[in-house]
DNA sequence: ATGAAAGTTATTGTATACAAAACGCGCTCG
DNA sequence: CGAGCGCGTTTTGTATACAATAACTTTCAT
């Protein structure tokens, strides 16, 4: 994308994530322009992006809402990205070449240092992770998938929880990595599928117990 | 959306669809903004649009051209609907209240009117087809989902193929959907995904068999 | 002839001004 | 007292002019 609307998009999806402002609060494109430092039109190209990301919400007469995700729509996202990634494993499976293999190994061997240390880097921990995902979203060969699951991703990212994984949970996805990586040495589209399900739906309950329990979600 | 990037979005999609326009050729904004009679303004929110359905595709310096869907495309997207609505199914199954069970005996109704004609009336077919599905899909109560099932849906539209759905592909058709219905009616979701598997299974053969079998695609 | 560099044209990106639509508020009229 | 109606204000939508970038063409040196 273009420099300003990459800018506006980079800038305004920080500051909606960085929790300055809240849930069904109102913005204009002119407040966003100004945080941006661009003006409404490149605004505007980014602003449809958050849309699609669900991260911003039109009322029914076009105006912009910061986005309310409940524990159901967070939910939702995890079943979806379930089901699509599943299948992507499946298909890389079939199509992972031995080069691609030797990626998925190198990237976990990063994922695993940074995991490995006095202090794990979370930080570098997710990179890595995203990378290993990223190879056989890539792999599948499934431009729609990949389009779709690129929104869904990102989505757990946004939600300013405390990232408190154990170092259990850590490992525990390494050792998911090793397996699936496994799976598709063997191109066993069955067991990379199950795999990568067991694989996520723990993230899922990881995930769910850092951002609390199923409470009683707004009055 | 409002006036004029509405009726961009249509009228290029329409110019598109017509094909009047072969797939990789070039277009520019203002060739478009000329067509849709409006200015560049609402031209690229509609071209955005299109993007996102895949009907246009950029290169990687920005400039746009008519998509060229392969065969493997095809078989990618129905795959992937199929993976969706057979979620949808499921969770509708659960969800469905009896009025909108109700709905979806008015629609299929309709839909059997269509067929059963001296000359069965597709477009009537085609309406009430999606009609019911999009019960379905509003009863799985998923928005993301929805969203994602609504770019897969207007695909086969898309192409302009011949509809040459046999008698024998519209009964059938009738036919699964009572059986969802039923499946609906019961309550039993893994009926409704089984039902809605082979339904969608056997539509993407029977478009396939209209499109034409596997051929060498393109050198 | 060939290939690189400079200049020219075509195309997309951004800013800005204006138009249209929606909102909020006070007012009137029942 | 309250529901509906104008009217000024706010916010979004559109057109247009201009800036930046990419593609194309010509020229010139080798």
């Amino acid at each position: 994308m273009s420099r300003a609307s990459e800018q506006a998009y980079a800038t305004i999806r920080a500051h909606l994530v960085s929790g300055a402002v809240s849930p069904n609060e109102q913005l204009t494109e002119d407040q966003l322009a100004q945080i941006a430092g661009v003006s409404r039109t490149p605004v505007r190209d980014a602003v449809r992006r958050l849309e699609d990301e669900l991260l911003l919400v039109r009322s029914d007469t076009k105006r912009l809402f910061v986005a309310d995700w409940s524990r159901d729509d967070i939910e939702e996202m995890f079943a979806l990205r379930q089901m699509l990634e599943c299948h992507a494993a499946e298909r890389a499976a079939q199509r992972l070449s031995r080069a691609q293999i030797a990626d998925l190994e190198t990237v976990n061997r990063t994922l695993k240092e940074a995991i490995e240390q006095p202090a794990p880097d979370v930080a570098r921990f997710l990179e890595a992770n995203r990378a290993f995902h990223d190879v056989i979203i890539d792999a599948a060969d499934s431009p729609r998938l990949a389009q779709m699951l690129a929104k869904l991703v990102e989505a757990p990212v946004v939600l300013r929880t405390a990232r408190n994984y154990s170092l259990d949970d850590l490992r525990q996805s390494a050792r998911d990595h090793d397996e699936l990586i496994a799976a598709f040495a063997a191109s066993d589209a069955d067991w990379a599928r199950a795999v990568m399900g067991s694989h996520l739906r723990r993230a899922f309950h990881t995930f769910a117990r850092a951002v609390g329990p199923a409470e009683a979600q707004k009055p």
